[in-house]
DNA sequence: ACTTTTAAAAATATCCAACATTTTTGCGTA
DNA sequence: TACGCAAAAATGTTGGATATTTTTAAAAGT
């Protein structure tokens, strides 16, 4: 690979403000509800009217954000009811695609999943020790990467497609656990490696309940 | 109510836009993977550049629409495997909302429930005479009202979007297949009766089953 | 004081025209 | 036939202008 890891994708003014959009809400520094005034976030992020209008329209469709008619956009709310129904739907979602994955996938996934859990493992680390925004945005990629590898032989592009958009949604929640220290790194570890391995395994039943599981700490304390 | 049954929402132009391209797709208008190029589609549905643009963003959405940066936007491609993958999502999706819906609705909801059903039935047969385009309008709306009733108390407000996006991706191979005189009402009419009584006793096994059924039908020949 | 009304200000939604950049197309040549 | 290049087409972006709607603030009436 010669352009390192991370591929800036961003060809396009309206996907770059989305990017930064997108950071900003996970971060924080947009915050739950906040309403979202053209004019504001163009003199913040720069572009024209139409290109944010765009990009409002792209995190709406990603539910970070939430438009009315007539009436702007706002930063999708953040309630526990939000935290719980997200948490909902990923753990139904990564199930149906991990039991579809054990049933399908072949030895190169098995390798995917390896390395997308000696990755984590590293950044975990990394960011247990320096929880900086860097690092913690690298160790949110990480974790991503791995669900995302865990379900990637699972045969369905729509169920991937919205594994990827409700972890997204997901990222605030996490993140905030993350700055208030209340992630527990030995449980999360050990976790992780067993959910592995009965991956490897096979053991659907298993690997189901740990998902589950790990879905759930990741975005409760 | 004063303002007949259908509301039309249509409040802005980008609204009004989105109504008749997704109308036109769910019909075949606009064929599968055909370009959607900006100029001939304002100068067919009118509307600027820029409303245009936000139209397909929500297209794209919508699962109905692809866009690719710098290289425009096209209809989703309607493949013999897209078909599969959006009647797995939908059967896995409406799956968990309506055992959620089982175990939490109340005598309310199930008035809901039998009420859709009554005008699904009267749908049904209507079209089955007189398939024209407006009555076939109709009865799809009177699918996705059913269905919607169906999951209304899983108390999700994620799976009932999800649900509402997946039958929209839905419409194009339904309306195919009554184009093409391959549905069989009877049996149709017999399982929609059959799934309304179990959710009516809280048999959620039926249920579930029937459900599954009645989306595969609904698809497929 | 407390609504209700009204007027002003702000914000959204839309359009037009122009331009830079990228992709696609058509054609001539090796 | 395949290749490369120039022309044409299409996309992405901007700025400015305007209509409409919502929000705000002030004024009026009870």
């Amino acid at each position: 690979m010669i352009f390192s890891g991370k591929k800036n994708e961003d060809s396009t003014i309206v996907e770059l403000l989305a990017s930064s959009l997108r950071k900003d809400i996970a971060f924080g520094t947009l915050l739950p509800d906040q309403k979202l005034k053209l004019n504001e976030l163009r003199s913040r992020y720069g572009g024209s009217n139409h290109s944010m209008r765009e990009t409002l329209r792209i995190l709406s469709s990603e539910g970070l954000v939430e438009g009315a008619a007539q009436r702007g956009f706002r930063v999708t709310s953040a309630t526990e009811d939000d935290l719980r129904d997200i948490q909902l739907v990923r753990q139904e979602i990564e199930s149906i695609a991990l039991s579809r994955a054990i049933a399908l996938g072949d030895v190169a996934w098995e390798g995917q999943v390896v390395a997308a859990h000696h990755a984590l493992q590293k950044a975990e680390a990394a960011v247990a020790t320096t929880p900086d925004d860097l690092t913690a945005l690298e160790w949110d990629d990480a974790c991503r990467a791995f669900a995302t590898a865990l379900i990637a032989a699972c045969d369905s592009p729509r169920l991937i497609d919205l594994q990827r958009k409700f972890f997204d949604q997901s990222r605030r929640f996490r993140l905030a656990l993350l700055r208030e220290g209340k992630l527990n790194w030995a449980a999360r570890k050990a976790r992780q490696k067993t959910l592995l391995d009965a991956v490897l395994d096979r053991d659907e039943t298993t690997a189901l309940a740990l998902l589950k599981e790990e879905i759930g700490a990741d975005l409760k304390a």
